[in-house]
DNA sequence: ACCCCTCTTCAAAACGTTTTAATGCGTCGC
DNA sequence: GCGACGCATTAAAACGTTTTGAAGAGGGGT
């Protein structure tokens, strides 16, 4: 409990306590002697900065805050770790904030940010309200969108195009052929309200254009999550009002739970109902009927989401806004053989 | 850019700083007519506490630590579901970091968070050296340890046990029957320094011995990883050497890998060999062969550990150490059908 | 000898909040 | 009407660091 502060170790190492913060922060300043002696200092005295203090001088902070969807899903998982990779190498903490698909949370949660007073923020919006992500940028914070493309030009993001992922899914799908009509074609999807949900049926939607079908005749089924048990639900709600002979899911995780839900069912597939997730996760390879997916780069949107951010913040004046935007890549399993 | 501090709310009210940081803090100190025209300058200026002044001069912050040892496993993710939606309901902010099973990195992290003067840390220590968490202590640093017993009385601790989910899940491959020696059941492992893999051990040769068979006789193989590749290579090794009748493996990844390798080689499971995995994720009810597993209470685990840490914080003197310790339970599916 | 540089170090102010002890102002009991 | 008391508010100090401008020391060129 005994506080050991920079002026503890200014007089253990007989130096001014402005001495030693220059060996914390521009060790070249001082001469190597005194130098030595201060970390000597530091070392036998066990002396650990305090960051809110340096922060509250200083005018910002070594960490950033990284707020996204849904924690429990290994698209994000994978993602904070790139996250995390490149702030602990270059020594920033990372916040996390899980908005749970509810707005109100994540408000709360860039409050908390705000308070922290965070060095910049990584963010996937649940919503489509670019006004709370401005106010933070008026507070100095600087904001990088994970997975969504940019608000605004002055600003960086790191995307993967959902359209041609929605399409290239859908045309793979029917590509397998004997699609008389869209109505054959199922879209399960989380909330529309989620930019990936819609663009990808946007996607889908052209695929069946370009195939000469009704882009309207997709079947929709709007899942309350992106989970599996809401995947699960869908599915029966699907098998309720006929068969498609083909799903395409908006995740794998929603994917997983229809195949459960058709496998228990005694329907076959693919022979049946051919499937497709989206995400390319770990475990879609492993289940029960290996899932054909759109693989996307989920660390690398992470790791560079991340340096963009702390290069932005670290050289504000050289640094140029970048929106970045990925192809997503089809993987073909048993799913759709 | 334009900070807004508690003067200019002051300012702006007419009244001290002094009673803004009492709304602020203890609104009961305050006469309501004060304090609705304090809130309302507030609301005017768009104020937002800076954390890091409050914490310096307050001594303690509004954040805790969460350490985990890999932050792509199922596992910790539902446990920092758990710790994020707690701590996020009582106000606090939650600075996430991955050792990824480095004790390098994991003291790395700590540093970080002693420097953010955290309030609390809740770790899941990837080594067995108590001196670097005393040393947080000393420093009023509470500690609570997830999935990990206590080292020390005085000291919170959620675990669940693993030396009698490691005895029920072989317990549970024996009861199959045919199996003349402990040579027939290989328990696939990460790293054996890690604690919860040396006591699935301890677990799985009492089961041996319970059966009458030689403890000694268990087949260890140590992949280098608990990952589903780890897991992939683990079962090459262990087939080159000659199939067992029944493998239990430390965790869920360990197991998807290995059935993965199995089923690619052409070996039936259950028929052939009989596969436990460990945690019951999510994804081993949707695994090729559903897996069985040993189920564990994660997402409390989360909840629980930080509600304690967070207790201890706010209320040291009421407080009372606690030493949690769950059963797991075993999930039966058709691995071992 | 003198001046002018460079290289180190220092003293002191500042960052935005919390907290303590003190102040002012009514009100109550007598 | 007087002193005492309670309540609401305030002024000012403190938290631990960073930063700035200035001071001091030593050296080289004239």
């Amino acid at each position: 409990m005994a506080m050991v502060s920079i002026k503890d170790v200014a007089a253990h190492a007989g130096v001014s306590p402005g001495t030693v913060s220059n060996v914390l922060n521009r060790p070249a300043k001082v001469a190597t002697a005194t130098r030595e002696r201060v970390e000597a200092a530091i070392r036998e005295l066990g002396f650990v900065r305090h960051g809110s203090a340096s922060t509250l001088r200083a005018g910002h902070s070594r960490t950033i805050g990284l707020s996204v969807i849904d924690i429990g899903n290994p698209f994000f998982t994978e993602v904070a770790a790139g996250v995390e990779d490149v702030a602990s190498e270059l020594g920033y903490a990372v916040i996390l904030g899980n908005s749970a698909g509810s707005p109100g949370k994540e408000e709360r949660n860039l409050g908390v940010l705000a308070e922290q007073r965070v060095r910049g923020v990584l963010i996937t919006p649940s919503g489509e309200d670019p006004a709370r992500l401005d106010r933070l940028r008026e507070r100095g914070i600087s904001v990088v969108l994970v997975d969504h493309p940019a608000h605004r030009p002055d600003q960086c993001a790191v995307a993967v195009d959902d359209v041609a992922g929605g399409r290239a899914a859908v045309a793979h799908l029917l590509a397998r052929g004997g699609h008389a009509s869209g109505h054959s074609v199922a879209y399960v999807t989380g909330p529309l309200t989620i930019r990936q949900c819609a663009e990808r049926r946007r996607g889908a939607a052209e695929a069946l254009a370009a195939a000469g079908l009704d882009p309207g005749s997709l079947r929709v089924a709007e899942a309350a999550a992106m989970t599996a048990r809401a995947g699960e639900k869908a599915a029966a709600d699907l098998m309720a009002d006929g068969l498609p002979e083909a799903v395409f899911c908006a995740n794998d995780l929603l994917a997983l739970g229809v195949l459960r839900a058709l496998l228990r069912a005694g329907v076959r597939v693919p022979d049946d109902v051919a499937l497709m997730g989206y995400d390319d996760i770990d475990f879609a390879a492993a289940s029960a009927v290996s899932l054909s997916s759109m693989r996307q780069p989920t660390y690398q949107l992470g790791r560079i989401a991340t340096e963009l951010l702390l290069d932005e913040c670290d050289n504000p004046d050289e640094h140029a806004h970048q929106h970045i935007m990925f192809q997503p890549e089809l993987v073909e399993r048993e799913s759709t053989q």
